[in-house]
DNA sequence: CCCAGTGTTCGATGAAAACCATACACTCGC
DNA sequence: GCGAGTGTATGGTTTTCATCGAACACTGGG
């Protein structure tokens, strides 16, 4: 009896912005790669960005660690397409819960 | 030679909000014990609470690092008022550098 | 069916940060 | 000048978090 896999990869949970306490949302975005990514899929159409296209100096499983905290800060949403996931930014919800949040933390900062 | 004391307290080093970086600002704020600490200040008038006056669970130590992190960020200014050293939030200068954020963070929030 | 590409999970490691107890410095009232 | 009150500095402990290496699971193409 070989253990065998289901078949299909477990879709990846989500949070709501709205279920997502201040605390939370901040810490997420309180990381210099967290930011980078974020940033980053603001500056591309929706669905278009597979989680390894990023240019961050870290490795898979830290990127992957990071896309988790942002699912669950309500900030990212994801999609299986065949064998790769994309992402896509949650700008309105989450401009709904924190206003004016996201639109500040994408402003070209002078200081970084 | 018994070493003696300045006779007078060193002022605190205070940054103004122009000159903190975003990451600075949300790392400052993504931590409950200074949320607490900004949150009961904003609903204090300017110069009225001391240091010690905040209920917050952790020892005294813990509490002059945290006003530490706070004047860092831009968010709180100090003044020693005899023995005691009296805070006032910088809601404007911080406004105006980030703006919406303390809105956002001094908000009634539903989920803390 | 194999294999390269993509992403997650697990365990461990290292660094950063929060915290405390103690000791010190200053201010004020007595 | 004492002693209580207030805040900071220092040193060390604990916890938290970002990171990595290795192993695993799934997809798609040859």
């Amino acid at each position: 009896m070989t253990p065998r896999g289901t078949g299909h990869r477990a879709a990846p949970e989500h949070t709501h912005p709205d279920d997502v306490p201040v605390l939370t949302a901040l810490a997420a975005l309180a990381d210099p790669v967290r930011l980078t990514l974020v940033r980053e899929l603001a500056g591309s159409p929706e669905w278009t960005r597979a989680c390894g296209s990023f240019d961050v100096p870290v490795g898979k499983p830290a990127l992957s660690h990071h896309f988790s905290v942002l699912r669950g800060a309500g900030l990212v949403e994801q999609r299986d397409e065949g064998a790769r996931r994309v992402n896509r930014l949650r700008r309105a919800e989450f401009d709904a819960r924190f206003p004016g949040l996201l639109e500040l933390v994408l402003r070209a900062d002078p200081l970084d």
